[in-house]
DNA sequence: CGATTTTTGAGGTACGCAACTAAAATTCTG
DNA sequence: CAGAATTTTAGTTGCGTACCTCAAAAATCG
């Protein structure tokens, strides 16, 4: 048996390694926190003996010392579907978690659909707020918003949807043409050996996520399964409703339709449109987001493979990315990116 | 636009609690801590100062006060493959990372396949750990050294691999019959209206995850998919050049063989096989776990889904579950489920 | 060399909470 | 009802760091 990276039980503090320098706390304290004022010859000496007593500073210790607080603004849709419904949950609980570290997140609800809408919403934000997350539209005025908060200091990150030519400094939510043609590939091998044609059903088109995933499962689809031909994307405009009465009009229409594609929300929809025709278990239909209908679809049957991003993940990454910012620490890329999770009957959560 | 949960920018401190509730802070302390000695009038007139300011305990703060710090044991197998060679990096990630919270870890590298030098360790282990996670064997005398630790008062995690009939507390990792029923579905719907044999490769059958993984892929293989017939486990004790064999003769044996799937470790040489035979497009294989090796065979097409379990979030994971259960914190078990991640060419992370 | 600048030391305060001791208020006992 | 026993409360200290001031020491310069 091997131990590895035995740590002092103990850990050093700031005055130990005072003590082994041979020098003062104020001069550590100089050293540590990157202050100017101190030689390259004691700032050596310092670095040595941090080095030597394995000193990390104590981020409790630290956080409470410089006692400062952060205001963030989230700001959410109004009203909306299931996916946005978890992910305000969410982004409550993260304010929760958030409160017991000096954090504070109002969640603002704007109809984050209307450019001018949400871009008078982000020009008008309290200065109180040292970042923000928004879900963004890809859309001149609401670019022009978010880079005046920029300019302002503000650090902004998009979150679900992005706005990739704005100065925000990140993007919280997944690779949505990588989603679309995740999509396209389970649809393909799902539909091995078979011809006929594929719907794409999407909120809208001018929702920037959307039609990139069409534009990933379209590239994937037309380049790799040529039995599979593709139509004309319907829009359903994320309504259960109107969804339902194009897939059932769909259905009637197209004999030989193999699989539904659905990139945006109004799944319930197309589950009874799909149910009424009694033609379930023959079409392959995969869909976007875990909710606790796409969830029951999946059980069911009805629903072949859910596309997902984790709302939970979302909130909590864009808490720390706008903390880190203001805090001007390093954010490390690899736990802050969203993954694309497939959702089977099988490997549900 | 609306705003939500507003918060006071200045958080309520224990002392203004006090003075609103015309109490001293040590009075405070007590009832906010659930200590005893304290009249229930006294009480009540606290927690409606606490509810009234919205009083949440700085978490910073608290935890320098108590100055506690804690111990953890990441008991990991020696050598290994690579699977396991992420998991100890990943430890020593949450290492670095907690070093900062005032909790040490200890990786300690053991033969965790051979049950006496596993539960020798743990029954060895030091007794200034108060929590240790380990790379389970469910065998009689690792349960009683679980067992033993628990008694003790020791916090014991099981990762990647459970004792599920021991007295650990919580099982950090994936649930592997529904990761095996997962590559059955994935397995049926990609060879459909196909018909021939699928081969399951193991690493050993004596290890309760890799058997979990087969019970799971039969029980839908030959429920749902009677088109495809698997063939007798095949044990390639997680070695590539013995699993590179084995597939090369069952290739030459089995003409109509349409899939693999293989639940353990030693992919390189089922790529080598394959590749060779020339049959690698045609025959559908899946495994577990991405590695840098896994992930060149899904981008070259030679493997067509990986199972995965992510080991970074499985690190953070115990490193979390161990330190509440220290610090007598609750765990939201919806975060700490680890899930079971399926990828595909498209969406690598 | 003295004058000036740079570097360092010593000491302090504050952060918000936990944990301890001592004192006050209450209840109990004879 | 006094005095002891007990419960309840107040007051204090310390955790490890950040940040500040002021003076002393050292180095640099003209």
């Amino acid at each position: 048996m091997t131990v590895a990276a035995t740590q002092p039980v103990l850990r050093a503090t700031l005055e130990d390694v005072a003590r082994t320098a041979g020098v003062s706390l104020a001069t550590v304290d100089r050293v540590v926190n990157r202050r100017e004022g101190v030689r390259a010859k004691t700032v050596a000496r310092v670095e040595a003996a941090v080095a030597k007593l394995g000193y990390r500073a104590d981020v409790a210790a630290a956080r409470l010392a410089r006692g400062q607080t952060f205001r963030l603004a989230f700001v959410l849709p109004t009203g909306s579907n299931s996916f946005m419904t978890n992910l305000t949950e969410q982004v409550q609980r993260t304010a929760d978690w958030l409160a017991g570290q000096r954090g504070f997140i109002d969640i603002l609800h704007v109809d984050v659909f209307d450019p001018d809408v949400l871009a008078a919403a982000l020009e008008n934000l309290s200065p109180a707020y040292q970042g923000v997350a928004v879900i963004a539209l890809d859309h001149p005025r609401v670019r022009a918003a978010i880079d005046e908060l920029t300019a302002r200091g503000v650090a902004v990150v998009t979150l679900v949807s992005d706005a990739p030519s704005s100065r925000r400094r990140h993007y919280v939510g997944i690779d949505n043409p990588a989603a679309g043609r995740t999509a396209a590939t389970l649809m393909g091998r799902f539909l091995t050996g078979r011809e006929g044609t594929v719907a794409v059903i999407a909120g809208s088109l001018s929702l920037r996520d959307h039609t990139e995933r069409q534009f990933g499962f379209h590239q994937i689809l037309s380049s790799e399964y040529p039995n599979l031909l593709a139509l004309p994307v319907i829009e359903g405009r994320d309504d259960s409703e109107r969804t339902r009465e194009l897939t059932a009009a769909l259905l009637a229409r197209q004999a030989n339709l193999r699989g539904i594609y659905c990139c945006g929300a109004g799944n319930r929809g197309i589950a009874d449109a799909l149910e009424a025709s009694g033609r379930a278990r023959e079409v392959v239909w995969i869909a976007h987001e875990l909710t606790q209908y796409t969830r029951r679809f999946l059980v069911r049957g009805t629903l072949d493979a859910i596309i997902n991003q984790d709302p939970g993940h979302e909130a909590r990454s864009a808490a720390r990315v706008l903390l880190a910012h203001c805090s001007g620490e390093p954010i490390s890329p690899d736990q802050e990116r969203i993954r694309i999770d497939i959702f089977l009957r099988d490997n549900l959560p």
